[in-house]
DNA sequence: AGGGGCATGGTAAACGTTTACCTAAATCCC
DNA sequence: GGGATTTAGGTAAACGTTTACCATGCCCCT
C-alpha cells in the first residue's frame, strides 16, 4: 500500500497525490477530492522514511536527557513535545542515565536517525562526542555546555542568582551552619551549583565547611544517604541546601525517619522547583529553574536554526534565570544546633509555616 | 557522506561496506579493516531511513503513554528503553495527555514511522483508532484494552487483588467510612479501579457511599481538589483510597494544609507504588503495580511477535498482579470520625508507624 | 590435470517518496 | 485572434541503503 496504489485508484499520478497530501501546490479540487477519497478508502499513510530520505529533512528533533526518571525532565519532555506537535515535528527522546556508553549511543541514534536538530539536557557529555555532532552541522542546543563552541546554541543557566537568594534567605534567619548536598560531581551542572553555593557563602561571610558538603546523585536515594552521612558528624548543619528537589525529598524523608523535624530542627531547600515541590510535607522551599521556559527556549532555538536554511547552524546564547521560591521547609534554627545524633524515630511536632520572609 | 564514499575510500564495493557494518556475511579481514578505517576517517554513520526503507524493518518500537508527567510512566519508559538498547531497538515515545486529538496523532506517528510494534499504555483509546493499527498487522500490546481483539497482545492487570487487600487492611483496623478518589473516568483503567473498590467494599460488607467517591484526574491537583470537596461533607471518611499515587499525594498535601494529620485523622492509600511513595511523609501505603515488570512484559511481548516472522501477529494474554504495600499512611481511625470541617492549618502531631499489620 | 564446491566480493535492482523538468491547456493582453 | 504567460499535472530521477544474483578464484579430490 503505497502512493502508487493511491494514484492508481484516484486515476492521477503519484506527483499529484504527493502534492495534495503535502499541499505544496494547487491541485484541482476535483482531483484532490478523488485523492483524499482514495487515501481514506485504502487507509494510506505516507512512509516517513521514504519521505525523509528524498527530502533530506526528517522533521524529527532529538532530545537527550539525563534521566527521565527525575521529574524535572518529564515536564520538559512534555512541553517540548507539545511544541513539536504544533510544528508538525517529532521528538526522539533518550536518557543517558549518566552512563558514557549510553551517551555515545544516544549521539549515534541521533546521527543515524538524521534528526534535524538536537537538544542536549544531559550535563556530562564528553567534548569528543559533541564534536561528532558538530561535525554534522546539526543545529544543536545545549544547556550549560562547558566550552563555548562555535555554531552551537547554548542556554546558560544563572544558577548563582537563585542560590545566592537562598543563602541570603537562610543567613537572614541566622543560620550559620549551612550544608549542601551535591549532585553527581561528574556533571557540570552539579559542579556549577555547588560552586555557586560556596561562592555565595563566602560572599556573605559564612564559612563553608568541607564536611558539610556531601555528594548525592540527584536521586531520592542519594539525598537519603547523604543525610545519613551528615548525621554521623559531631556538629551538624541547621540548614541544608540540595542540588535538586529529589535530593531534598530524600533528605526530608531521612530526617523524618530519624525524627528530626523539618523545618524546626532542619531547614531544607531544594533546586528545580519541580511540580512535586509544592506537594511535599512540608512544602519545599526551592530554587526555581522553569522547566517550561527551558523547554520552550530549547525548542525555539532549534526551530530557528532549522528555518534559517544556511549550510551550517548559527548558534545563539540564551539565558535562563533561577529564583528562590519560598515555601515552608525553612525556618529559624533552634538554639541547640549541636550534636543531634542518629536517633530512633521520635515524635516530631509539625508546625505552621512561618517564613514567607 | 554516504556508503559510496566509504566504499571508494576503502576501495571496495558498497556491498562490502554494508556487509562489514552489519556483520551479515564473512568479509576478508584485510578488507574489513580498510572499511572500518574509512568509516572512522570519514565519520560515517549509516542512514537509518534508507536502511529501514529497503529492509522493511525500522527497528523502532512505539510507546504510547498517557502522561509522561505522571511518575508512573517515566519508570516504564526507562526500563523499556534499556531493554530496547540491548536489542538494538529504538523507542518512539509519545504522550496523549488524555486528549483524543493527541491520540490520533500518536497513532498516525506510529504508522507513518513504520514502527515494528507499539505498546499502548494509555487507557482511553478509541476502538476505531485501534482498528487503524490492527489493520496494518502491527504487533500491538495493550494494557487493559477493553474489547478483546484478536491478534493483539494484552497485559491484563488484576486491580482487584491489591484493592481487595487494601480494603481488607482498612476494614481490619475498623475503618467503616472509606472513600475513593478516582482517576479521570473516561479512562478504562480508572473505572476498573473504582469498580474493584466498590466490589471489594460490598464483598466485605461495607457500605459504599456515593458521596465518598469523587473524581480526580490522576494528577496532584486532582487529589487536592478532591479532598477539598470531601471536606465539605457533613460526615467524612476516615480513610481514603486513591486511584494513583499522585492523587494520594495531593490528598495528603491538602490534609496537611487543613491541619488534618495523616494517618491519625485520615488514613490514605495510593495506587501504583511509584518510587516516590516510599519517600512521602508519612511513607505512603499503596498498591503496587510493578512498573519494571509491566515494561518488561510489554517489551518482550513485542519482541516475541517481531521475531515470529509470520504475516500477522499472534497476540498473547499476559497477567500482571497488584499487591498492597504497607507503609505508614494508614492506621486505626480515631473515635471522633465525625464532622471535621475545613479548618485553618492547625498543629498536627506526627506519629510513628504503627501498622505493618 | 580437470572439475566441483565454496568463499568472497561486485553489480544492480528495489524500497516509497519528493521534486525538477516538461508538456499541454487555459488565460491574458493588445 | 494570436503570441506570451500562467497554471495544472505528468514523467522520471534521485535519496542511501540492502540484498538477490552473479562472477571470480581458490582449494580439494579423484
Amino acid at each position: 500500500m503505497d502512493i502508487r496504489d493511491v494514484a492508481r485508484r484516484a486515476r492521477v499520478s503519484t506527483a499529484t497525490v504527493s502534492r495534495t497530501v503535502n499541499q505544496v501546490a494547487t491541485v484541482d479540487a476535483q482531483l484532490a477530492k478523488r485523492v483524499w477519497k482514495a487515501i481514506a478508502e485504502l487507509g494510506y499513510y505516507p512512509n516517513r522514511q521514504a519521505r525523509a530520505l528524498v527530502s533530506g529533512r526528517s522533521r524529527v528533533f532529538g532530545l537527550i536527557v539525563s534521566e527521565i526518571t527525575n521529574p524535572f525532565f518529564p515536564e520538559i519532555v512534555q512541553t517540548f513535545e507539545t511544541l513539536a506537535v504544533e510544528q508538525n515535528y517529532e521528538i526522539l527522546t533518550t536518557s543517558t542515565i549518566h552512563d558514557p556508553t549510553r551517551m555515545e549511543l544516544a549521539v549515534r541514534r541521533m546521527i543515524e536517525g538524521r534528526v534535524d536538530g538536537v537538544a542536549i539536557l544531559t550535563f556530562g557529555m564528553e567534548d569528543e562526542l559533541l564534536e561528532h555532532l558538530r561535525f554534522r552541522n546539526l543545529p544543536l542546543v545545549f544547556v550549560d555546555v562547558g566550552p563555548k563552541a562555535p555554531r552551537v546554541s547554548n542556554i546558560r543557566v544563572d544558577y548563582a542568582h537563585g542560590i545566592r537568594q537562598a543563602v541570603q534567605h537562610l543567613a537572614a534567619m541566622r543560620h550559620e551552619h549551612i550544608g549542601f548536598v551535591t549532585g553527581p560531581l561528574k556533571l557540570r551542572s552539579a559542579v556549577a551549583r555547588k560552586d555557586a553555593f560556596e561562592e555565595s557563602m563566602r560572599e556573605i561571610g559564612l564559612e563553608v565547611k568541607p564536611e558539610f558538603i556531601v555528594e548525592g546523585d540527584h536521586r531520592l536515594e542519594g539525598g537519603k544517604f547523604a543525610f545519613q552521612k551528615l548525621c554521623k558528624l559531631r556538629e551538624q548543619p541547621t540548614a541544608l541546601m540540595c542540588s535538586n528537589d529529589m535530593t531534598a525529598i530524600g533528605v526530608m524523608r531521612q530526617a523524618f525517619e530519624f525524627g528530626i523535624a523539618v523545618p524546626q530542627e532542619l531547614s531544607v531547600v531544594g533546586f528545580d522547583d519541580t511540580r512535586l515541590a509544592d506537594f511535599m510535607i512540608p512544602p519545599l522551599t526551592t530554587i526555581q529553574m522553569s522547566q517550561t521556559e527551558l523547554a520552550t527556549l530549547a525548542f525555539n532555538a532549534l526551530l530557528k536554526e532549522v528555518k534559517r536554511e544556511g549550510p551550517a547552524p548559527n548558534g545563539t546564547e540564551y539565558k535562563l534565570n533561577t529564583q528562590l521560591i519560598l515555601r515552608n521547609s525553612t525556618t529559624f534554627p533552634t538554639n541547640n544546633n549541636q550534636v543531634k545524633s542518629r536517633v530512633a524515630p521520635k515524635r516530631a511536632a509539625q508546625a505552621p509555616p512561618e517564613d514567607k520572609a
